[in-house]
DNA sequence: CTGCATCCTAGCAGATACTG
DNA sequence: CAGTATCTGCTAGGATGCAG
């Protein structure tokens, strides 16, 4: 049961994302175009159009099939302004916004260790 | 080139990821098996059939696939003792750490939203 | 026990085209 | 402009077998 969990006597966060809603939050969550969407939102509401700009090499479906899932899992919102041309816009909710802070995290990690990367795949080859 | 972005004058980290080499390490490392097995091997170093039952899941291709790339890139190191049965070790470099800190971050935002998630999966269906 | 190679399949993901 | 659907190729990833 979920809340055995949430309320559990472990710490441990390795065993509690044995709980299977949480590993399917966490498989939806942790791939490569969702934490880059998010990445992006994070500067603020953006439209769809815009969006694809920002993430480079995503391909509409992606896009948009990405966008769905954040949107039901409560991480970005979706307003459209009925116009026409139509205006959809994408923002962050708040659970959203403490997710793109891990995010900003592994950004910045990215950048941190980036000689120290590019080094270890040459000593890698021999 | 390269060394142009580290030095260089955008504190956007999404900018900054537009870089080929820094999108191909986030892309490497953004994927829920190597998470998995990051967040596992922060507890400690660990064989390879340990970590076959510490992340629920993945299989033995899966993991050793994995386990080349994080060694690959410098987030773990492995470690053969020559006995007979062979016994191999992994464990976190310094830059695995780095990493894993963050990826406890996205652990410990699962279950802070847990709720918030599980209800709005319910408000989209409709 | 660990690792590598092989085969084989499901589903991911791109391209295209059509609606509102 | 945004979204959906279809068609298709391709690769991720499972299963199995063998070697060290």
């Amino acid at each position: 049961m979920v809340t055995k969990r949430l309320s559990g006597s472990t710490d441990d966060a390795n065993l509690r994302l044995a709980d299977s809603l949480a590993r399917e939050i966490f498989s939806d969550v942790a791939n490569k175009w969702a934490l880059l969407i998010i990445e992006a939102l994070g500067e603020g509401t953006l439209r769809f159009s815009e969006l694809r700009g920002r993430v480079d090499g995503i391909s509409h479906k992606m896009l948009t099939q990405n966008l769905r899932m954040l949107e039901r899992n409560g991480l970005a919102e979706r307003t459209v302004h009925p116009t026409v041309p139509p205006r959809v816009e994408y923002t962050l909710t708040e659970a959203g916004h403490g997710l793109r802070a891990t995010v900003d995290g592994m950004c910045e990690w990215t950048y941190r260790y980036f000689r120290h990367i590019e080094s270890a795949r040459q000593r890698f080859e021999s």
